[in-house]
DNA sequence: CTAGGTTTTCCTGATT
DNA sequence: TAATCAGGAAAACCTA
């Protein structure tokens, strides 16, 4: 959901819905999990057991660390200042003051909080172990606009959902489209034709890398190809990424139906077994 | 620890 | 000639 550099994070796309479920599987059991934490001696998450307004301004600031180690978000886009703070400060936070103190990450961070909040462990720990069940989801995509989570937020849900998910979405009235044209959440997409898919599907993150050359067959064109090589690179966090590289992970893509071969240099056809890359389509 | 999936890296050769 | 494309092979990484 919240993406992840690596396929196991909280935003990694592959899992969809599990995120919200088991916060122990979210943020881990083990003590490595909370490098800091002198208060972790069991298996259960402090930040759960512990309701976030009697969190101490020295937790604030672990939990705001946590979540960047855990989830790889960009701890320079937070105003650390702004949250020497206590948890009964923090929660009397407006969304609107954490997002600004928060920058980008204040939308992940916001939910994160405010599920905390309104569930605490109850809301993770009932939960059956790992997966987000149908019922679950649909409960997740019927919250209130009040209820704390982002529109956004409730789109990495969507992202990259298998098709037979895809329902609990509709519920919320988020359109696949939407779920992958939205700033740089749909960006994390922790695979590589999810990467360009959602590239593809996020022009003002595209910057003229990617193009489509034919919409409605998915067909695509690498326009800058040292540039998009570069940029999965970032997201890899590997300088050492080549176009020919990155290629030869695309080429791999035919053998499993994501992609299809197009006889064009740099143009690529998504296949039968890529989704969310469709039009008005689910 | 293991198996399997997804890259990443490197390479040879062909094509544009 | 440089950039790409095609794949094979093997290593690296990660997750279940």
């Amino acid at each position: 959901m919240l993406d992840s550099v690596t396929p196991s994070t909280f935003l990694s796309n592959t899992m969809v819905c599990d995120p919200l479920m088991s916060w122990t599987e979210i943020f881990g059991t083990t003590e490595d999990d909370y490098p800091t934490c002198d208060h972790q001696t069991d298996s259960d998450s402090f930040w759960t057991s512990i309701h976030p307004e009697h969190w101490s301004k020295h937790n604030v600031c672990e939990w705001l660390q946590f979540c960047c180690d855990q989830y790889k978000l960009d701890a320079n886009c937070i105003s650390f200042s702004h949250f020497n703070i206590s948890g009964l400060q923090l929660c009397n936070m407006t969304q609107e003051e954490f997002l600004d103190a928060a920058g980008i990450c204040g939308e992940y961070l916001y939910f994160i909080l405010q599920n905390i909040r309104m569930h605490g462990t109850s809301f993770f720990t009932d939960l059956e172990e790992t997966k987000l069940s149908n019922k679950d989801c649909d409960l997740l995509t019927k919250l209130p606009p009040d209820s704390g989570v982002p529109s956004s937020l409730l789109t990495l849900f969507c992202s990259s959902v298998p098709v037979r998910d895809k329902a609990c979405m509709r519920a919320g009235g988020i359109s696949s489209q939407e779920c992958h044209s939205h700033g740089r959440t749909n960006l994390q997409s922790s695979h590589l034709w999810e990467f360009v898919r959602d590239l593809l599907l996020s022009p003002e993150e595209n910057g003229g890398i990617l193009e489509w050359e034919d919409r409605g067959q998915g067909i695509f064109r690498v326009v800058k190809s040292e540039a998009l090589a570069k940029m999965w690179g970032q997201r890899k966090k590997n300088d050492r990424m080549t176009y020919e590289k990155l290629s030869r992970a695309l080429r791999y893509y035919y053998k499993t139906g994501i992609l299809e071969r197009v006889d064009r240099r740099l143009v690529y056809k998504f296949g039968k077994n890529a989704h969310g890359w469709q039009e008005n389509k689910i």
